[in-house]
DNA sequence: AGAGGAAGATGACGCCCTGTCAACATCAGT
DNA sequence: ACTGATGTTGACAGGGCGTCATCTTCCTCT
């Protein structure tokens, strides 16, 4: 097996991945474009070239494609937070380089997520829990329970603490995007400022 | 008019809230039954005994009804939100009441809610921005800007504040309804004691 | 009281979306 | 080339959605 017959695995192959692309992208446009509501299998299928039982060869549902465009932009993140972690030998450092790392991604997300939405629709602002979400959040948690054994944090529930900073993450985030002009650093000083500053005063657990 | 006829107003009105109220609770439990995503208007029509045409003159879609469904319990929340700050003197008193009476309210709920809930289901946890729930954030807003201005809290940026402390109830409450037992006085000291230990670490606005 | 009108309930109907499947096309291995 | 396997196609049946003409029930006015 020659290096190009590994990188382009046969014709099948590639027609899959390209073909699963394309609906994620058509996915997404539609999405933008119609509003999730309303949009339809067919919408999405259409803009493809592919036939309607193409669709249900890669997903099976809109929701499920929905889905999978959420956990890929988890799955885009999630080496990204990687890095913060391996970068930062402190606690404070990595809390520090994960907020400012997310609300950066955020708002790049932003901006090609919302590029074409007609403007003043009503979004639901639906949120969904998918796979690679629940690692994100086990990497930030275990990240913390890290941290807590070696003395870089004082031993607090991890579990309630990666779910308060990524809650606080999350919302101020959204707060940061409707504003103008997008600040992400004064995002990022508010988010780790009251988590830092809050640390100290939590409750602690037994060793 | 008689007091009488101020309470019940007409058969006409009386049977309209009734209806809504019915149809309502039907959704309750049939999203409860079945799962959200693959109820339909019919199965929630069918169980109220109402004909399919009725539906539409209370809601325009399945949607409507959760996002009614929605907006009531933040309805339902608000008016104990406001006794939590008529209630107490301080800023600290406000926040620690309100965390304390959200998480209580919220263990009430989950246990109603979910009573039928089939085991082992995969929970889309699909979240909405229902008008009920932007007052419940304004109120808090209000609340954390009249402390401020009073000089019961640093001058931090209000928005930010209020948004961050519904995260962390939110995502606190819902890691702690997936405890056993549900503890919401832990889950109350560690959102208040984050969020007032946090508070003095904030940036501040120019005044 | 009762006639007229208004508000709301009814359920059959047409529309369109969904998911399937048998037939067809294309690819990989021999 | 040959052949099984893998994937694509689009027509089709099933069913949910929202509407609307019709009917029922209640309210108002004389």
């Amino acid at each position: 097996m020659s290096q190009i017959a590994v990188l382009s695995q046969g014709k099948r192959e590639q027609t899959k991945v390209a073909n699963r692309r394309a609906i994620l992208d058509a996915a997404r446009e539609v999405f933008a474009e119609l509003g999730y509501e309303v949009s339809t299998v067919r919408d999405i299928i259409r803009r493809t070239g592919l036939a309607s039982g193409t669709f249900y060869n890669y997903f099976r549902s809109r929701d499920e494609v929905f889905e999978a465009l959420a956990d890929d932009g988890a799955a885009r993140f999630r080496p990204i937070l990687r890095a913060c972690w391996e970068a930062s030998n402190t606690f404070d450092g990595y809390l520090r380089a994960a907020i400012q790392a997310y609300f950066d991604f955020l708002a790049d997300e932003h901006d090609s997520w919302q590029a074409r939405r007609p403007a003043g629709e009503r979004h639901p602002h639906m949120l969904i829990q998918t796979p690679e979400m629940e690692r994100v959040f086990e990497e930030v948690r275990d990240a913390f329970a890290k941290a807590i054994d070696h003395g870089g944090a004082p031993r607090v529930d991890a579990d309630y603490l990666a779910a308060a900073c990524i809650a606080v993450a999350r919302e101020v985030g959204d707060k940061m995007l409707e504003r103008r002009p997008v600040d992400t650093a004064a995002a990022t000083d508010f988010a780790v400022n009251l988590i830092l500053g809050g640390l100290p005063a939590l409750p602690r657990l037994a060793p």
